[in-house]
DNA sequence: AATTACGTCAAACATTTGTTTTAATCGATT
DNA sequence: AATCGATTAAAACAAATGTTTGACGTAATT
């Protein structure tokens, strides 16, 4: 009786070939889910039945939901920090004074991410923040590593400023970036009068950074 | 049997007073257990035991436990937008050209609402506009007339920019205001090692209005 | 005093949830 | 071919949920 292999898993070997492996419709299903109606809304028996599996299979392969949503959430939260911190170390080493290329790969990948399974991806993890389970949201909380690096490189860019203030403004910057789901998009085109859609994506980039920028005085 | 009698209540008539009604209990309660658990995590046995009601009481008084926490919402968003507005109109009154009192009339109101009742409030209604039921999020998300005051005092205040501008702008200006959880703030603390706290509200407020007014360019 | 409406209470209801169990099935290796 | 481990399948499990019921008491009204 094996149960709870969640160390075998290599969660960044995610398929979408309808013929792929069960632990991978699983993880596919399940973020579709979650990033559609929540985590709340979604239940074992929706996961595995999207994923054409039995509904043992998650609590077989990842040891209960709950693991497999961290799973889920360790996956994409490891694949944007890589996006990002790839981008901040080509910044510093062009122009470690370049505070705004150092906020560009803060900002850039969440919002470039267009591709339907990168768009899931994001908002899984926007939804995991403030619905998803509490040994998620305790991570999030917790662990502020890869926040540290984008501080010390504001800091060091921006060397009149107070360190506080490079904190403040950082977290100013992220809610920002955090306040992008689909509902925020929904309730700006209906405010805008449809004037305002986030489908010119390298546009919005620039709306951000510059929004972002001007609050760093950049 | 007298059921459902959601219209007879006043959501705006809300004692503290222990000896307060029962359904004045439950509101408060169900409001504060909310703000520190989340929707998900609060059950109507739960509620109806920190009111020192009995189980069925919701249902009585309200019709449903959605209902309830639909009242809570309309209550407490009828009294932020309230004070809002109030703050719009005087500033708007005092130079309709002064962007940055528009903004502080955005800002103000949940900034300093610093009461125990109103920080329950306040992230009550954070809470909702994510993982609160549908129906309130469907109120978020269709119901822009109060964004819509100030879009327009913003157009007004900033006529060389283009109404584009000005939503998207507001749109992020509102992500900063949202993203002020308890969490976020926790995790604002550590990634600052004990710099950044949010007890100083009048400074909080400087901050948020700096960070934004410049986001406006103003 | 009788009646009526209102409020409270404990109990039960029907669902749904995540998880576990037990058996059957498959596939490769011996 | 036989065996053994890994996977799938169906069923059952216990616990928790929101809601409803019907009885009981009480206070005001007729």
């Amino acid at each position: 009786m094996v149960r709870g292999r969640l160390a075998d898993i290599k969660p960044a070997a995610v398929a979408e070939e309808p013929g792929a492996g069960v632990v991978e419709r699983l993880f596919l299903a399940a973020e579709a889910l979650v990033a559609e109606h929540g985590f709340e809304a979604v239940s074992s028996r929706d996961i595995t039945a999207r994923a054409g599996a039995n509904l043992a299979a998650i609590n077989y392969y990842f040891g209960s939901k709950n693991l497999l949503m961290f799973a889920i959430f360790k996956a994409r939260a490891a694949e944007l920090n890589r996006d990002r911190a790839a981008l901040l170390r080509q910044a510093v080493a062009r122009d470690p004074g370049d505070a705004r290329g150092i906020l560009r790969a803060l900002i850039e990948p969440p919002t470039l991410w267009v591709s339907d399974e990168r768009k899931m991806a994001l908002r899984f993890l926007n939804r995991a923040r403030g619905e998803g389970p509490r040994e998620i949201r305790e991570v999030i909380e917790t662990d502020v590593r890869h926040l540290r690096r984008f501080a010390d490189a504001l800091a060091t860019a921006l060397p009149h400023f107070p360190r506080e203030d490079i904190m403040w403004r950082l977290h100013f910057a992220l809610g920002v970036l955090h306040h992008n789901s689909a509902a925020d998009y929904a309730r700006l085109a209906l405010l805008s009068e449809g004037l305002c859609t986030p489908d010119d994506r390298e546009a919005l980039l620039q709306r951000l950074l510059v929004f972002i920028a001007a609050g760093f005085g950049v």
